[in-house]
Formats: C-alpha cells, sequence, structure tokens
DNA sequence: CGTTCAACCTGGGCGC
DNA sequence: TGCGCCCAGGTTGAAC
C-alpha cells in the first residue's frame, strides 16, 4: 500500500511523538504472529522502554523513529533507530485501529515533557492527555510489513545508499540518466527498483508515466535526456500535490491517515485501477499489461 | 546484468 | 450460502 506519499503522511501525522519517551511495548499476537520483528518481541519491548525519541524520519518507504542516546535510569545508551516498512496493508497510527486482532505493536508513550512559561500545552477537555496523545500502533493486516530495532549500522544497512537511491521527492533527470540510462529494463519496472530512485510505487510509477507521456515498457537507455527530465519533474510534482492530499486511499480502503482519515489524492489518478475506462486526454481506453508480475495501467495513444 | 517465479499473509470481490 | 479463484499499495531470494 503505502509508497512515499502515504508514508510521508504517516511521517507528519506521528511526528507529534517527538519529545515523548516510551513507558511500554507490547506485541500482541492474538494470530500466528507472522510479522518480522527483530530483534525478538520480548527483546524488543525491553530495549524500547524508557527510550526518548528525538525524530522521526521517513527513508524511501519506510518510518525511522530515532531514539537519543542519553542516560536514564542508570543505562548509557547508544543512539538507535525503531525501522518500520509498511510493506502493503502496514499503517501508524495515533487512532484507534481498524481492527484489533492486526495490531502488531503496541506503544504507550509517557506524557509529554510540561513547558516551562505561561503558554504550556493546552489540556483536554477532562485535563488529561487523551489516549490518541499517548498511544502508538503499528496495525499491518496481511502482516508483511517488518519492525527492525537498529544502530547507526544497521539504518545504514537499512536505509544507506546502497539500499536506497536518490529520494523521489527530490529526484533530478541527471539522477536517473546516471542510474538508468544505459538500463536495458522497462522503465515502469526501473521505477520501482528502490536503489534506482526512492519511494515510488505502483500506483504513481503508473500515474507518473502518464503524465511524462513515456510509454512504460520503454527500454530506459531508448528514453533521451529531455525525457528523462520531464519523468524526474513529474514524479517530483506529483509526489508533493499527493502529499497534499495525504495519499490515496483506494481499494478497500485499508490506508488511513494517523488520525484515521482517507487520502484525497485517488480523486486524481488518471490511469492507476482503471482499465477499460477512457483516457481523460484523449478519450481511448486504459489498458492493463502485466510486467514483473504487477499490473501497469496506461494509455497507449497518449504513451509512447 | 536481467527476468521469472515463489514466498511471505489476509481478505474482498466475483463467477458458479 | 459456500467454494474456488483472482486480485491487492512491497520486498527478497533462488533459479535460470
Amino acid at each position: 500500500m503505502p509508497e512515499l506519499p502515504e508514508v510521508e503522511t504517516m511521517r507528519r501525522g506521528i511526528a507529534s511523538i517527538v519529545g515523548r519517551r516510551i513507558a511500554l511495548a507490547t506485541f500482541p499476537k492474538k494470530t500466528r504472529q507472522t510479522i518480522t520483528i527483530t530483534p525478538r518481541p520480548r527483546t524488543l519491548a525491553g530495549k524500547l522502554v524508557g527510550r526518548f525519541i528525538v525524530a522521526v524520519h521517513r527513508f524511501g518507504k519506510r518510518i525511522a523513529i530515532e531514539f537519543d542516546g542519553t542516560p536514564n535510569c542508570g543505562k548509557q545508551f547508544q543512539p538507535h533507530w525503531l525501522v518500520i516498512e509498511p510493506r502493503m496493508t502496514g499503517l501508524l497510527l495515533l487512532a484507534e485501529p481498524p481492527t484489533p486482532q492486526h495490531v502488531r505493536l503496541d506503544i504507550r508513550l509517557s506524557q509529554p515533557r510540561q513547558q516551562a512559561g505561561p503558554h504550556v500545552a493546552a489540556p483536554t477537555a477532562t485535563g488529561r492527555p487523551s489516549k490518541r496523545d499517548s498511544q502508538l500502533v503499528f496495525w499491518d493486516r496481511r502482516g508483511l510489513g517488518t519492525v527492525r530495532f537498529v544502530d547507526k549500522r544497521g539504518l545504514l544497512a537499512a536505509c544507506g545508499p546502497d539500499r536506497l537511491g536518490p529520494d523521489a521527492l527530490s529526484i533530478t533527470g541527471r539522477d536517473f540518466v546516471a542510474r538508468l540510462g544505459r538500463s536495458s529494463r522497462a522503465v515502469k519496472v526501473a521505477l520501482l527498483d528502490q536503489k534506482a530512485v526512492a519511494g515510488i510505487g505502483n500506483i504513481y510509477a503508473a500515474e507518473i508515466l502518464f503524465h511524462a507521456g513515456v510509454d512504460p515498457r520503454t527500454p530506459c537507455r531508448l528514453l533521451t535526456v529531455d525525457r528523462w527530465k520531464r519523468i524526474a519533474s513529474v514524479t517530483r510534482h506529483l509526489l508533493a500535490k499527493a502529499i497534499q492530499c495525504e495519499g490515496s486511499t483506494i481499494g478497500d480502503g485499508t490506508y488511513r491517515t494517523a488520525d484515521n482519515r482517507s487520502g484525497q489524492f485517488q480523486l486524481y489518478h488518471r490511469v492507476y485501477g482503471q482499465k477499460g475506462m477512457p483516457c481523460h486526454a484523449c478519450n481511448g481506453p486504459i489498458e492493463r499489461i502485466v510486467q514483473a508480475q504487477r499490473s501497469t495501467f496506461f494509455c497507449p495513444r497518449c504513451q509512447w
């Protein structure tokens, strides 16, 4: 599910956890606990409790919650990161999860540190922080997501330049030419390669190539520099617009923002999921083909 | 290098 | 109602 715009929306949606400490971490296992968690859940829970959150990052389609290295409760900590990959159906929520049985990680946060002076944080109606302010949940219906607790080395291995290319939000035509210019792969398949460019998934690859007017089957090495520039420009602008719209909620509506609202960018989709529908530009039928075992939607008249 | 396939999972939709 | 099949936003590793 989540591609760059959805993951960035998640990141922004949970940014209020910065400055809080983890009070409790549990890994519910009502069903078979198949999700990949390293280290093992019991060990990880122990490592998380007491840690202070200093930042929430996004690397491509991954979230990394950063913990500081200050001493706490007599222990000396190194900086660490909780790297979460939502994969197909993972969500980070400050709201009530859609179903209780697919909660994979349940984090209770300590209360925010009181600010000095008269401008303290607004109290809730009850005078206590609400549950929304104190609980962060990783929910994942299919259970394909992963959760890893890593040190600096591990972060580099999981999210470093050996694993992820330049972020799609700032990709340039020059980046594309350097990384894919001599490749014989179909351009749509190449856009999904996270080592080439980080953050593009199946929905946005289709939408980008529609707006760029490029046939998804085109071998990369046949694209001119101007066309790569066009693809890069469309990528930056389309993803920025999708973030403004808080991502795309499609199909069964699994994707939600951290406070449980739908994304809106699906209203702007032009080809994804629209096989047989008339193209917005030429009225011809949108086609669906399969590339690398995944659906590709495009307009054969507008994309060449 | 590249592609293809299977695997990891749950659940919605469809045809019969 | 139920069964069987296909489909789904992602990633990885094996085989060729």
